[in-house]
Formats: structure tokens, C-alpha cells, sequence
DNA sequence: GTCTATACAACGATAGAC
DNA sequence: GTCTATCGTTGTATAGAC
């Protein structure tokens, strides 16, 4: 208890810790998708919520403890709106094209991704980690999808589940790639949630 | 006429500026594959090859104009290789199954061209007309192939060639990604060349 | 044309005062 | 918990030797 009660915000003449927690969060996951990682500063960050960069640097010991953050909190939001359109009756591919287009509508955070998820495969990445277990996590979900469709007999003949699934992650991550790498050409841009139907129709039966 | 005979080397005392260009692609592509672009500083591409770094701007007058340069060595040495496959009697799908074999014996290069195709999608980023041109190629060329597939009926039916075609790269660019991810982690890590196999045997019939 | 030396602004990070 | 001051490194620019 080293603080009264203060109004939450900065204005009152000094800080409130948790509340700058938030704040920074808040700033940084904007800033990220709007400018990338790579290029958003700490002191663009800290300077938007208000504070010098070393006291940014007191709440998140490094730029790479922010964005891994970030990342997890993203990962929380998603989720939540995951689930709840398979509990509104959604199969688990139909939800998986629902999660792209939802995505469609935030391209700084699909960049954020699809930059992030690159450059993280350097063992020595700050969230190499936090990718390794978030591809484990989500090739293992499809993996008992298909596995199901296996067990239906709705799965293409001679295809391995644990390949339908990776096969089925790398078409979302490489869509990505064209889709954002489009977007100066709208004529160009390829619909990720179609083509992600497409891939199930050439895997799936019936 | 500045110069006499010289060794091409930097020993003689003096500089071969042709010699020295290519020693500079030579240390740049195999210090991007190691660390990455962004990690890569230009004074450590330089203290390599035995210079300075205003030396080395002398021949590439920025950093993304060195990058560009190495991209396009890469590719030429790649085409080259492709071109030699479907000259041996290997079909279009099988020589790029082949080239992705070929590109496993890299890691450097292939994280290299991941990491920069996902972050060349900034429009402002230096390679990003490179990489919209590389994709829009490539692409094409694919097109074609399904193209060719569909008036033999072979094509599965009901999938457009484009879809297909840009599946095909996505599921390349999104291999990469999961097989880079588990270059530390050996028993979990996938066959890109097999994965890829496997999504034309369900694009593709007899 | 080839290169060295030097300078600059911006970055991530640290030390220590309050 | 937040600050000022500072460090080392980065990409880039310019001046000038040969």
C-alpha cells in the first residue's frame, strides 16, 4: 500500500501502477499495428502514454517483454471470440475462416503476426518460445478436428491428420503473406477466407 | 584506367572494385542468413570483408540497395537450378518439391527470405516491390501449370487455378514458417517437401 | 573510382537520484 | 514508480586522401 486512491489516470500528479500497465498495453499493441514492432520505439510508446521511456522500461523490463505482452493478451481476445463461435454452432473450420476474415478488418495485427511468427524462429528470438508453443497449441486443435473427420470417414483417403493440419496452418500463414503483401493492389488481393475453404474442400469429403 | 594488374585480392594494398562488390554479396548473404537482415549491422558486413562501412556504402550506397542485390543473386541461382530440373524430365510440382529439398540444406536462406517476405510487406519497406513482383511471377507461373492440369482433367474439379496456384505458395511460405520454428525441437519438425506433396495429391488426380 | 575518417541523430538499455 | 543523464550501437551523410 504505497498509494491512496488516485482517479486511475495520470493527470492527478502521480502514477498509479496498474493502470500504466494497462495503459501501455493499450498503446503499444495500437502502435505495433500500425507502424510494425521493428520500427515502434519505446519512446514513441512511452511518450503517448505520458511517461519517459526508462519509466516504460520499470512496468516492461525490455522491448521484448512488451511485445511478448501484447502478444498474449491478443491471443486471450481471440480465443474468447473463438470459442464463442463454436458454442454458437460454428464447426471448428467454419470458425477458422470467421477468425481470418474477423482478422481481415485489423491488417496491423495480421502484420504483427506474420512478421513476428518469421522472425521468432531464431531459437535466440525473445518470443521463440511463445510461437513454439502457440503453433503446438493450434496444430494439435486441427489435429483432432481432422482426426474426427478421419474417424467419419470424411477425410480425403491416404491423408495423414497430423499433415492436414500443418498443411492447413501453413495456408493460413501464407495467405497472409499475399494478402498483406496486396494491399497497395486491391485488384490483386486474394480473399484468405475463401481460398482457407477451398483448402478444406480439396481435403474433406461429402 | 586506375588500376594495374592486381591479385583480386585486398592484400595487394590496393582495390579491385568488381572483386570487392562480389566479396561484399558473398559476406552479406551468408551474415543476413545467419542473424537476419535487421539484426545485421553494415559495419560487421564490412569488417569481414576487411574494410570500412562508408567503404562499403562506396558499393552499395545503402543498406536496402545491398539487400536488393543479394535478393537478386539468390534468385538467379535458384532459377538456374529449377530451369535444370524440368530440363532433366522432372515435372513442374515435382522440380519445386526438389527445390524446397534444396533450400532444407539452408536454413540461413530460407529464414532469410521468410523473415523478409513478411516484413517486405510494408509498402514502404525496401523490398517490398521485389517481393510483389517475385510473388506476382511465381503465381503465374503456377496458374499456368494448374492451367494446363484443368484442360487435361486433372484438375480437381471445382477449384480454380488461381485459388490453387496461390495455395501452393502459400502452403510453401507456411512450411517454411513451421519447419524454421522447429529447427530446435528435431522430432517435431515436418517435411516441407512431403507436406507439399501431400496438398497436390488433394489438388490433383490420377 | 576506391576508400578512410569523422560526425550525427535515433535507438534499446542501464545507473542512480528522488 | 518515475525521473535525468548517459552508454554503446545503429544507419546514414559528408569531407577528403589517393
Amino acid at each position: 500500500m504505497t498509494t491512496e486512491a488516485t482517479t486511475g489516470t495520470r493527470s492527478g500528479g502521480y502514477a498509479n501502477g496498474r493502470a500504466t500497465r494497462e495503459e501501455i498495453l493499450d498503446v503499444a499493441m495500437q502502435l505495433f499495428g500500425e507502424v510494425g514492432y521493428r520500427t515502434a520505439s519505446l519512446r514513441e510508446v512511452a511518450s503517448r502514454v505520458g511517461i519517459s521511456h526508462p519509466g516504460l522500461l520499470h512496468h516492461f523490463s525490455s522491448k521484448a517483454v512488451l511485445l511478448a505482452a501484447v502478444l498474449e493478451r491478443r491471443d486471450e481476445v481471440d480465443e474468447v471470440a473463438f470459442e464463442a463461435d463454436l458454442a454458437a454452432g460454428h464447426d471448428y473450420f467454419d470458425a477458422l475462416a470467421i477468425l481470418i476474415d474477423r482478422n481481415a478488418a485489423r491488417p496491423g495485427i495480421v502484420e504483427l503476426y506474420a512478421t513476428l511468427s518469421a522472425e521468432a524462429t531464431s531459437p535466440d528470438h525473445p518470443a521463440h518460445a511463445y510461437f513454439q508453443d502457440r503453433y503446438r497449441r493450434v496444430i494439435a486443435m486441427s489435429v483432432t478436428e481432422f482426426e474426427r473427420f478421419h474417424d467419419e470417414g470424411r477425410l480425403r483417403p491416404g491423408t495423414d491428420p497430423l499433415t492436414a493440419a500443418r498443411l492447413t496452418v501453413a495456408v493460413m500463414d501464407g495467405m497472409q503473406i499475399q494478402w498483406l503483401l496486396a494491399a497497395d493492389t486491391p485488384d490483386t488481393r486474394p480473399d484468405m477466407a475463401a481460398a482457407l475453404r477451398a483448402h478444406f474442400a480439396a481435403l474433406l469429403t461429402s
